[in-house]
DNA sequence: CATAAATTTGCATAGCTATGCAAGCAATCT
DNA sequence: AGATTGCTTGCATAGCTATGCAAATTTATG
């Protein structure tokens, strides 16, 4: 209990070792102009005090904290966000970046948390399942602070933006219900202002207005929960679906739910079920669903680049980013014939699904 | 595009207000001593100019960063450490505090990540699913940084910790167990190093031991496919278990699908399964698990209190705080005579299942 | 109105590090 | 040896805000 010497400065440390502040903070900025000699010096004097560099004062100096901003929201209601915010997380955390956390809800509005964020002057701001006024774009974009945009897609765009095309997923879906030979298909939506669940549907309903059909479109609000009653809603329809899209996973997993356990279906003899994501439950046996893959990695990668690039050298431009999601063929939906379960169908090629379970 | 006026400082908008730089400060301060008017004033003209103040240098001066380190695991295997995030966060957010977020791997070395926590001075530091060595327990103990363990003991502390009574939750799980009739019972650990696991080991160990049984012991890793992996192997031991209880409920549920997909058993009429901490999926109707839950809002309001005063009043010792769990009766043990599905059980009340689904 | 009290203001400095610049130094070359 | 080159080093300052203190102003009091 003794001592508590408390945080001790570069100019302490230069005192023991017998050199300049300068010389402590060359000893710990990687590249600097020191002798190999000194910088032992001071290595062990700093350890000898328990120093370490103040990164606070590194910021204000440098103008760099080093932070990156990462506004998150669904955390608890759709597992695919935790993958999301780990992934992210290590990536920047790899990179040497810090992360700055904030977990918002669906409604709650980014105008009041951005100034907060801005506030310490994170170096760039990544958006998951959230958007941005332009009022705050325009503000992000005037203090030269980088935004990305993950898993939503605006129109207007001062911000990166990498997506999984949502519109190309809906229509997988709408395709592989056709072969099957479904007549009845609805789509549960996440709710009536979100990129993601709009371009879903967009994609799905296009896809079947082709061939002369027009789905059924039910509100989910994203949750389990939702869905759920969603799907008792459909079912008392005169005209029930056989064939449901869900705009994400979890909501497919609720109408799942619903139809085994409330309304005595079988799935997928009576409905078939599609999600989208392909989080890790959707390839349990309980569920077995069939979905739309967001190649997460993949997508992350890029993100996490464009930003860090942007950071790095401001001249360079905004990006949108879509990148294309794989059909995870398993047991939720009816099988047209020539296709077997446990195969993953993307754009390029087809190969046999190698997950856990 | 064209402005690109880039942060403004108190000092230019001290001139442009007419006022001194300290002015500024103060208008920003809530509760300095600064007339309305002039306040007024300096807020028109940092709004003309676009001034925020800068958190960065604030924190050099001030000496407090306002922000808090969180580092937690299990964010995708365990749905419960979603839910404790979004939580901690919001409520740190709540009362002014910032964020700065670690991800890391249950086997990551703490060792490593603290320090860049310190680095830039976190006024305190709160760990999730994660325990310290004693040598950085000591090292955020000299530098006045307090530091608190959410869901682990540790036996040395300068650090708080706040958990659930896992010994009581182990007992409660056997008791249930016994009175229901069973005969072979089953520990699902989670690993061998985890306080929570151990603990919940021990109370159903003891409580069993004390009426002459011994558990079966399996490693299910804390993951729903270490935990299917397990089920299988207790499966196929000559005396299987008709009672197995698991030390969370993501590994519960890999049990329950374990046993019904891949064993052919029914749950509870062949089996019966309890989980820990109550998940929002364990109510769900396909699991419909009985569990212990564990109070997660109590939990988090007393450590973020406790930690939180701490940082206030450097006087203040760490604590250490055992809060009870809720056995949560569903329908994947057999019910004793007398009790009924749906029904949560503590140590002080009766109560008739108040959730969602 | 004079004086005391309370409030408001600006000055000057601390908080800690990074870095441009010029000076110091050793090594290399002719 | 003298001149040139390339490293190292320290000095001085910037980066932005908060705050103790004394001065100045306003308000209250008798």
């Amino acid at each position: 209990m003794a001592e508590r010497k408390v945080n001790a400065t570069s100019t302490q440390v230069a005192k023991l070792a017998g050199v300049s502040q300068s010389a402590v903070s060359r000893a710990f900025t990687p590249g600097a102009s020191i002798a190999e000699s000194t910088r032992r010096k001071v290595l062990q004097a700093a350890r000898k005090l328990g120093y370490q560099p103040n990164a606070i004062a590194r910021s204000l100096s440098t103008k760099r904290s080093k932070m990156i901003g990462i506004v998150i929201a669904n955390v608890t209601t759709n597992p695919f966000y935790p993958e999301v915010l780990d992934a992210l997380s290590r990536q920047f955390q790899q990179r040497g970046q810090r992360v700055m956390l904030f977990v918002v809800t669906r409604d709650q509005n980014l105008d009041d948390i951005l100034p907060q964020l801005l506030e310490y002057r994170v170096d760039g701001i990544l958006l998951t399942a959230a958007t941005l006024s332009s009022a705050m774009a325009h503000e992000c974009a005037r203090l030269g602070v980088p935004v990305t945009l993950f898993n939503r897609s605006v129109p207007d765009a001062h911000a990166s933006s990498f997506c999984c095309d949502n519109i190309e997923g809906g229509r997988m879906a709408a395709r592989l219900f056709m072969k099957s030979g479904h007549h009845q298909f609805a789509f549960v939506a996440g709710s009536h202002d979100t990129s993601t669940s709009l371009e879903r549907e967009r994609g799905f309903r296009e896809e079947l207005n082709q061939h002369g059909f027009e789905p059924l479109i039910e509100m989910g609000k994203f949750s389990y929960q939702g869905a759920f009653e969603a799907a008792r809603r459909l079912m008392q329809l005169p005209k029930s679906p056989d064939a449901v899209f869900c705009a994400n996973d979890i909501m497919a997993i609720g109408v799942l739910d619903a139809l085994r356990h409330a309304e005595q279906k079988k799935v997928p003899e009576d409905v078939s079920v599609i999600g989208f994501d392909d989080i890790p439950m959707a390839a349990w046996p309980s569920y077995n669903l069939t979905t739309i893959r967001q190649p997460i990695e993949r997508m992350i990668d890029s993100a996490v680049n464009d930003l860090l690039d942007r950071i790095n050298q401001d001249t360079m431009y905004p990006k949108q980013e879509l990148v294309p999601g794989d059909l995870v063929v398993r047991s939720s939906a009816k099988l047209p014939s020539g296709l077997s379960s446990g195969w993953v169908i993307s754009t390029s090629e087809n190969r046999p699904e190698n997950r856990n379970v």
